[in-house]
DNA sequence: AAATATTGCGTAGCAAGCTACATTTTGACA
DNA sequence: TGTCAAAATGTAGCTTGCTACGCAATATTT
């Protein structure tokens, strides 16, 4: 019998989705955009799009959107960037800076139960796994370089 | 540092269905679609909507409209349960089996890039622990049993 | 300086995932 | 038998992912 890989990372991030989403509902957030947020909210110097695109590896439509949603629910604000007029900063409000917290627990939550009965080996292991097998499949299109965060 | 799960298994989602998408463009087909047409085929009895779901573990909107795509390209064909007028089994068509043979192998190839240098217990360790991962959030909201097809 | 390339952002349009609800048919049980 | 629950499908509406455009601002090259 075959493994049938495409199928077991499908359902194992359709999982993870559902199950951190599910966890942050009664804060009004998304999984996707609780990792933005938490992003947003650690940074040093307020990212702007493209920041985000790269960190996460998403396209710039995806991440467009769901900055959207989260400024029109109050959690973050863009401001223009005073030296290039491209670039919109964002900037976590007092609405985003309260949830962060929970959130973040919440998503650690998920993440140990995921790896619940692991052994610590296996944890390794399976983290290590997952980096080879994106790096095999050559990483996403959005790779490229871009200024970095003054170093955390 | 922590490792950061929830956003590994996405991107690895994400990097195998964008290749698996981008291999199967020239046959009409994207991933979903690709996997898809292939339990149908397999299947020794035409399948319905329902069987599907419970297979791939997904809702039925999902399913549905990645029918109505794959018929509406000439893949398959819906036709009435005589005995159970809820049901729509799905009959492949000529176009669908012509492509099939095409599709196995380029998923079958993406496969096996995914975990291009790992050893045979670094695979086998790999499946299991997705598995288990998987187990370990409850596997999906849908997971109602239903009536097996005929042992293959 | 001017032309060109690159970068950041926006929008349109699509696929694929979800929940929630409605409809029809079947099945089960009082 | 009649009523009500369960099952299969359909549809509306949302989020998140994508590609392919176009536009404006900056950077580079000639």
């Amino acid at each position: 019998m075959r493994t049938r890989y495409g199928y077991l990372t499908r359902v194992l991030h359709s999982c993870m989705d559902q199950t951190m989403t599910a966890a942050l509902t009664r804060m009004e957030l998304t999984a996707a955009q609780g990792h933005i947020l938490g992003y947003i909210t650690h940074r040093k110097t307020p990212p702007c799009a493209r920041d985000i695109e790269e960190a996460f590896q998403l396209s710039h439509p995806t991440v467009s959107g769901i900055l959207s949603r989260l400024e029109q629910k109050g959690f973050i604000e863009t401001r223009p960037d005073e030296l290039d007029r491209r670039c919109k900063r964002l900037y976590i409000l007092q609405k985003g800076l309260e949830v962060n917290e929970a959130m973040h627990q919440t998503i650690h939550t998920t993440e140990d139960q995921l790896v619940q009965g692991f052994t610590e080996e296996e944890k390794a292991l399976f983290a290590q796994l997952l980096q080879r097998a994106i790096d095999n499949l050559g990483g996403h299109p959005c790779k490229r370089k871009h200024k970095e965060d003054p170093k955390e």
